[in-house]
Formats: structure tokens, sequence, C-alpha cells
DNA sequence: AAACTATTCAATAGAGTAGTTGAATACTAG
DNA sequence: CTAGTATTCAACTACTCTATTGAATAGTTT
């Protein structure tokens, strides 16, 4: 029982941790999972692999401790096991993101919208949604959307936008989120909206920082 | 230029810095490099690895961005690349601790002291060594004091404890830290100050939490 | 320039990981 | 209790990672 061993094997399981965040396909089942729960299935279908190996590595994720799981019925179903696993990654996300060019180079080539216009505060968006100043969309599917999102968002998923520029109120701000800092629904909607001559803005980040920062969600019942 | 790709390409580039999290032995260095810059050759004796291997780890750390070198002389020194690695860090450590049953219990069996009494807060610390109320030792050796320390603090590395006890003042209350939250050196520290029947606290955490906290350090010349 | 030192490179064996396939399990509905 | 569905398990191949070894490189000292 020395002390060598113990921070050996700590570190044996933190890597253990580690090692789990080390697969691209396993951060994008985690980046699901923190819009809300869903099925093996559906997480199968929106990830692009199959079946079997979407329940493994659904199965790695819950050994680490990363996501839980119920079953009911025929179906299991998986959701991310705490706030903290939301801010491992967006922890993960701002280290790649500052420190490997790659990313950099990425986010510079895809996203640049993001340099035109900055993205607009959560503090700034609640207060200025209460004095009626802006409309707010949600551009998830409606899965996402009903599993929870900002009080008071519209649910316009991203495909549909064109066809309903007319639910949002004339000449007002519109600010739209999706999924996390990197998701590009939130991005192309922006773009598509300012093509219109549509003033329209980003909300910083998405709905998994914005009920993580303890600000005040709503759900479909 | 599918958004599919830029989303695959983007998780690919995260994982690469998952995967560097990934192996017991890299998550050592970066916590001896959270310390304060190294040399290859002083980390392979700290972490008890090969010199051919220490530098292969290295430089995989540096591929994801997480550590810097600069060349003086023969020697090569590495450096951690940001304060967001320490909270990268510090999140992976509270994710596992959280969620992993075998770091419970590994935390319970060997950090016992840490059931008995509640690590003292940084503000607090802070305050309360200002008003001379408490004595803060750094029980960390020489070279990890020098690149940086608590202001105020007395180096006191854990072996040479027990026969400088005569330095810390009588009576009054003991604080002690190390290299962060399950760093042993102070938790043995604080056992063996309450053997004596001594007074003693832990530090919340360890110095790099001090110093990303945005608290003030004292460096040697 | 020769001897020396600190680090990196290259090659290799062994262990571990990802993804596929088809079978097995657990539950539901008729 | 049979047929059907959702998920997991098991076995396998291709691939990647770790640690070791010895050689190569870059810089220093004599």
């Amino acid at each position: 029982m020395s002390s060598v061993n113990f921070k050996q094997d700590l570190f044996t399981q933190f890597a253990r941790v580690g090692k789990t965040l080390g697969n691209a396909n396993r951060l994008e089942l985690l980046e699901f999972l923190a819009q809300g729960e869903r099925s093996v299935e559906q997480l199968s279908v929106v990830a692009g692999l199959t079946i079997a190996n979407t329940s493994q590595h659904l199965q790695q994720l819950r050994h680490a401790g990363m996501v839980t799981s119920r079953k009911q019925g025929l179906k299991v179903y998986y959701s991310i096991s705490g706030d903290d696993i939301i801010q491992l990654l967006d922890a993960l996300r701002s280290v790649a993101e500052r420190h490997v060019s790659d990313v950099q180079q990425l986010v510079n080539t895809y996203l640049t919208v993001k340099d035109n216009l900055e993205p607009i505060p959560r503090e700034e968006l609640l207060e200025r949604a209460r004095d009626g100043l802006i409309t707010v969309i949600d551009v998830r599917p409606a899965e996402e959307y009903a599993a929870g999102h900002v009080p008071g968002a519209l649910n316009i998923p991203l495909q549909e936008l064109e066809q309903r520029l007319d639910e949002l109120g004339e000449n007002q701000e519109i600010v739209a989120y999706c999924r996390g800092p990197h998701c590009i629904l939130a991005f192309d909607a922006v773009a598509c909206l300012r093509e219109k001559g549509i003033n329209a803005r980003r909300l910083e980040d998405g709905y998994p920082e914005w009920k993580i920062a303890g600000l005040p969600v709503e759900k479909v019942l």
C-alpha cells in the first residue's frame, strides 16, 4: 500500500477516463447525449454507426462513468451522468481550439460567420428576451428541443428555416442556438438569415452550456 | 467541404487531445509540468521512465498542444502551454472522482485524513495568513517551490518535516499544500503533524490551482 | 577536432483498440 | 408460446499505442 502505488493507480484511473475521450465517435455520442436522453438506435442513426458498434462505445462510456442507462421495455436509454461531463467536454474543446493549430484552421475555414459577429452572451440574451427585444430560435431537431430548451425559444430545425421565415418577428433581432460552441447548425442559421437581410446573431455556445450555467430551461411534457 | 466532414474532422482533433490524456504516464508528466518548467531528464527521474520513453511522451503532449519546449544549451525544457490545461486536468480528475467507483475507493483507502478535516479554501487561507493566524508550508521538493509558491509559504519538503518541526510557530495552525487535489504530500504532512499534536490542515487542491485562481504567487529568483 | 552530454529518432515486439459479423439475450405483442 | 424487436455478446481482422533498444543528432567542453 505504498503511496507510489496509490499515485499510479490513481493516474491509471484518470487515464481510463482520458482514453474514453480519445475517440471521435465517442465524443460525438457524448455531444448528442448532452442534449438529452437517447436510445441506442437513435444514437446509431445520428452518429452514423452500426448498432453493435454504438452499443460498444456506449458501454465504454458507461464504464468510464460518463453516461448512465436505464431500460424501459425493449429500449435502453442512455444519458449523460452529470453536468461535470459537459464541463469536461468544454474544457477539452477549448484546449483543442486554443492549442491545436489544425482546429483553429478548421474553425476559421468553416465558421467564417464567427469572425463577422460576436456571439451574444447568455446573460444578455436572457435580459433582452425578457424585454421582448429579440426572438430566440432553437435550430436543433425537434427531439432535442423537446428534451429541454431555452425558455420562450421557437423550435425551427435548420432545414425548415427558409420556409418558416414568416414566423419571425419583423425587424427584430434573431438569436439562434444549437448544440454547442462548434455545432454548425446555428452558424448556418445565422448565415441563412443574414442572407435574407435579417439581423441575426448566435448565442454563445449551445443548449448544454446554457443549462449548466444554471439558467432556466423549459421542457415539452 | 460538407459540414459532416467538418464535424468529423473537428471531433477527430478533439479526440487527439483526449487520446493524449489517455495514458497514466503522460498524466503524471503533466502534473509535474503543472508545477513549473522541467528538463527531460528531470521528468524521467520523477516519473520513473527511461529518457527515451519520457521524450516520446513529451513529444506527444507537444503534438496535442499541451506543452511547449525551449532548448537552452544541451537541455530541452518543457512546460505546460497554458492555464486551460490545468483546468482540463482538474475537470478530468473531478469527473473520475465523482463517477468512477474505483477512484472513490482509492481515495477513501489512502486519503483517510480527508474525511477527518475539511481542507481550507484558498480565499480563507489568504485572509488568515495576512492576519498572521496561520503558518503555510509548501511540502513539495525545493525545485518546485523555487518555480513558484504561495507567498510567505515555508518550503519544508515532506522528508524534512520531522526534523524541522521547531521552525513552525507554537500553537499556530499549520496549513500544508502540495501539487494538487490528489497529491499525497500534503495529506501525509497533515497526518504527521497531527500525530505530534500540532493543529494542521490541508489547503484545498494544490499550487497549480492556486495559481490559476489568479491569487498572488512568489518565485525564487 | 575529439570526447562528452542531453535529447531525439528508428525499428521492433507485445498489448490494446475499432469496427464488422453473426449469434445470443431480454423483453413485447399477438 | 411463437414471432418479432432492441440491445448486447463473442470472435475476428486490421490497425494503433507503449516501451525498449541502440543509433543519430545537436550542442558543449577540452
